[in-house]
DNA sequence: ATGTGC
């Protein structure tokens, strides 16, 4: 290996500056494709087929620029989790894979003006409430219970829905990605199926690396940025991930069985049937676009209404109201979307269909799309680590839109499969570890879940942190550390 | 991620 190129079993990468690996443009690829990386993350990155996937992304009609992989990419269906394409809305395509199967995954980040030794002490009695109070696993069971006609209302109308039923205030919607609500959501291009599976998940966590946790902010990097966001040390501040549930997954099957059926000709020419796209200006096309936003509009209501219950679990354990709490929304950030964005290549501008897929929107200071609040300083990125390690606050960079599209990384990224994760571990052991050695407080619906995201699965999320903010994509801003934390 | 295969 020489100094400007890697070499990952069979594909040569070339280091077009630090951090920045480029895949150079061979064959039916229509642009190159780049790795954003360390050498020691592209040494983890290597071993799944991520960078193959990469490759093959090059291949979609009207990716624009190049392919990009965050420092947390690893393989996905189809597409690299950790990827970001930006394919012409004109001329290019959509693809459900570049998007994901949990549409609208993300984060959010709720802050309290509580310190960490106003809780300690709690710690049990809070993880157990939120526990018995939060619906969390496999299945069914959301906070509201509704029929067909409110989730039509929440697919429509995301986060307006929640204020309009007292499950949110205006200042929730003021900082969150699109303000909780995608206008171009067409609730008629969902299925009934996916429906009646998200009828009763209101409101639900689910399962896999979804997770509410409580934690700790044990440094903050820089003043000016920290201070717009309100956040200091030792302060206690929540964050909830979790997805559109089975609503989300079914969207995603249905309408890649449709371009299957209706794209042959596009699909024949892709090298990986997983990245069946449909044509920009076709019927299926707009379709699927108009269901993917309403399946992003559920996925924030099914944020905020864990949010709103945890302020009231919050009321009950601490004897105060929610607002002297003041438990007020950071924000929330979309990790698995695709979005008409215009940006400028090569001097011209152009709309895009910009696919994050396990990655995150970081718009820089100045950019009419960070809300108010923040226009000043950048766009709030949330990053969470594994349940041991805890989560970092960036901003958007004012490289961002220069080399992502205006984008970062969504996590540490895993290591290893869940089936390889549950012969290394045990539940019940990772959870008295924790315990023990941190003072973290597990609470899960299954020990194999806790076993699956054992914090010795996960990447390094200060390395991959660490890359963003050199390169400039999403600067350093603070860092947490887990209290408590429940999952499914 | 997911009524744990597509």
């Amino acid at each position: 290996m020489s100094n400007s190129t890697f070499d990952a079993d069979g594909i040569t990468l070339e280091k077009v500056r630090e951090y920045v690996w480029e895949i150079p443009q061979e064959g039916d690829m229509r642009t190159p494709a780049r790795v954003l990386a360390s050498e020691a993350l592209l040494e983890e990155i290597k071993e799944d087929k991520t960078l193959q996937q990469l490759k093959n992304t090059t291949h979609l009609p009207g990716i624009t620029k190049h392919a990009i992989c965050m420092p947390d990419g690893h393989q996905g269906y189809g597409f690299p989790v950790g990827g970001v394409g930006a394919l012409d809305a004109e001329n290019g395509c959509i693809s459900p894979g570049a998007v994901g199967y949990d549409i609208n995954c993300g984060v959010r980040m709720m802050k309290t003006n509580l310190t960490y030794d106003d809780l300690k002490g709690n710690e049990q009695e809070l993880v157990d409430s939120l526990f018995a109070n939060i619906p969390s696993g496999l299945g069914g069971g959301g906070i509201v219970e509704s029929g067909v006609d409110t989730v039509d209302e929440i697919l429509a109308r995301g986060v307006d829905w929640a204020l309009e039923n007292g499950y949110a205030v205006e200042d929730d919607l003021l900082h969150c990605e699109d303000e909780g609500h995608r206008e171009e959501a067409d609730p008629s291009k969902i299925s009934q199926k996916a429906k009646d599976r998200g009828k009763n998940q209101i409101g639900s966590l689910g399962s896999g690396n979804h997770f509410l946790e409580v934690q700790r902010v044990t440094d903050v990097f820089h003043d000016e940025v920290g201070s717009a966001y309100g956040l200091e040390e030792d302060q206690i501040v929540v964050l909830i991930h979790c997805g559109s549930r089975g609503l989300g997954h079914q969207t995603c099957n249905d309408y890649l069985r449709k371009i299957e059926k209706q794209h042959q000709g596009l699909l024949n020419k892709l090298p990986d049937k997983e990245l069946a796209a449909a044509p920009a200006g076709s019927q299926l096309a707009e379709d699927y676009y108009g269901a993917m936003n309403a399946a992003i509009n559920f996925a924030w209501v099914n944020r905020q209404l864990i949010m709103h219950r945890t302020r009231e679990v919050f009321e009950r354990v601490f004897d105060r109201s929610w607002e002297e709490m003041e438990m007020d929304l950071l924000y929330d950030v979309a990790h698995n979307i695709a979005k008409k964005e215009v940006h400028d290549v090569d001097g011209e501008e152009r709309e895009l269909y910009v696919h994050r897929k396990g990655a995150t929107r970081a718009f820089p200071a100045g950019h009419p799309d960070v809300p108010e609040a923040y226009r000043d300083v950048g766009q709030p990125i949330i990053i969470p680590g594994s349940m041991g390690a805890g989560s970092y606050v960036l901003r958007g960079g004012e490289n961002s839109m220069e080399l992502t599209f205006g984008s970062t990384a969504h996590g540490a990224g895993r290591l290893m499969s869940r089936t390889q994760a549950k012969n290394e571990y045990w539940g019940g052991d990772v959870q008295d570890e924790l315990e023990a050695q941190d003072q973290i407080y597990v609470k899960a619906q299954s020990g194999a879940t806790v076993a699956e995201e054992a914090p010795g699965v996960y990447k390094d999320v200060d390395e991959v942190v660490r890359i963003s903010d050199e390169l400039g994509i999403g600067d350093k801003v603070a860092r947490t550390f887990p209290v408590c934390n429940i999952k499914g």
